[in-house]
DNA sequence: GGTTGTGAACAAATTCACAGCG
DNA sequence: CGCTGTGAATTTGTTCACAACC
């Protein structure tokens, strides 16, 4: 199958992708250099048909009777989520959210620099969070075009998440991750996604008290406790006989 | 239809109920009386058969002709999620982001109180955030038993999540939200939900490069712009132009 | 033998469209 | 007339199961 001829990925399997690729990067850090579809989503929790499947969208990069060469895939992986280059995010609201959000390192690590932080009080702003000052959000537009920023975080309070989406939508920002406890929208020109902490504690006290949730969202196998499937070894240089310590269960 | 006789809500909905219930809780803030799911659907940024056949789970609480009573709506719904009580909540990891939950008043405003703050690292016990000391992971258990603490959230680093997992579960925790980019899973007895920032960005790194997604995820409508789809007019008490723009809220 | 890639079966979720009721 | 509640149609996502291939 030549390079183009791709199906359009399906939104499930998007947000999956990045699960994978988190792994991968484990696995090639433990030197493993192939993984079986069935190892894989040993460790991200899913079904092996599933990690095939969402796998098969990008292309036949596997081996029939081998598997997947983990470098290769991560180098397609992360191509096809536009990894390959660093997105600069901008942090509107710098609260106690905001503020821990700027010093988080994660996002620095994974490609995602917290390269300017913004907010409308005055009093905060010229303030260092970091190796940060703050700006005030007026200067958005020339803050976004400094640092070529596509991404936003919004972390302000829920009233004014609205005309923060608008402004950064205004300032050529076209992603935006929302978690004020607002609905926001943007132009279909711009994508979106939100993180509400208190929704996600709320759809847990439903199940609290009833039942168990069906599978417990994108994750967890019921079946083969995946427990200790950290290091996975995988054939290459690593230890050979420790992945997922659990591997060929049932 | 009587009290009892009802379907098992599915997962999607589950998950919107939450939104809903925050709507509703603005709307009586600003005096509303009845709603209507059209316009329901409008804050919430859904299509209005959804919210019709997600109120439907729950029973059929609608007047044809009129709409929804909003305060009974949010009786029964509150109720179906379990929101009559209060559900301490335990956090774990007191870094960077532990510590901005732990001061996030969003928690506690929604009834989830963070009742307790546990930490592994000897030097941070002890310590106070807000009006916590920070105990030692080992007290876990007395912990939980003390407070009755039913959710536990996960702010430690990947390697050691799993692990805690392991102990909150021990400790007789049986809903945990993670926040550690790692793959954790509990038993069928327990509910999990995850919250991987950088996954969030990696996503909108995807649909930054191509198209913008299907339709934004689980709100946003592309017609009608709610934009200033504020005010959900609703027949009520209150001046009836001012609802959202600050509604009740603080 | 082992493992991928995928069509087909199945399941869940969304949306349509309209009867039924206030 | 307006709006709910819901069957039916459609779309999206998951899982099965097996031929193809290394």
């Amino acid at each position: 199958m030549p390079d183009s001829a791709r199906r359009r990925i399906p939104e499930a399997t998007v947000a999956r992708l990045p699960v994978y690729l988190r792994i991968l990067l484990e696995l090639a850090g433990a030197k493993a250099t192939t993984i079986s579809s069935e190892q894989l989503a040993e460790l991200a929790g899913v079904n092996a048909a599933k990690v095939r499947k969402d796998l098969s969208y990008l292309g036949s990069y596997g081996t029939r009777g081998v598997g997947y060469d983990v470098e290769y895939l991560m180098f397609q992986m992360s191509r096809e989520l536009g990894l390959n280059q660093d997105w600069p995010v901008v942090i509107v609201g710098i609260g106690n959210l905001g503020a821990a959000l700027a010093n988080y390192g994660g996002f620095s690590e994974r490609g995602f620099p917290v390269a300017a932080l913004v907010d409308a009080d005055k009093s905060k702003v010229g303030t260092r969070v970091g190796a940060l000052t703050i700006r005030h959000i007026d200067e958005l537009p020339q803050v976004a075009a400094e640092l070529g920023a596509a991404i936003g975080i919004i972390a302000t309070p829920a009233v004014v998440a609205q005309e923060v989406a608008d402004r950064l939508v205004d300032a050529g920002i076209t992603s935006v991750l929302n978690f004020a406890p607002a609905i926001v929208t943007v132009p279909p020109s711009a994508s979106l996604r939100k993180v509400d902490l208190a929704v996600e504690l709320q759809i847990l006290s439903f199940y609290q008290q009833r039942r168990p949730p069906p599978a417990a969202e994108s994750g967890v196998q019921q079946r083969r406790r995946a427990r200790n499937a950290e290091r996975a070894g995988a054939k290459g240089g690593g230890s050979p006989g420790d992945l997922a310590t659990g591997v060929g269960t049932s």
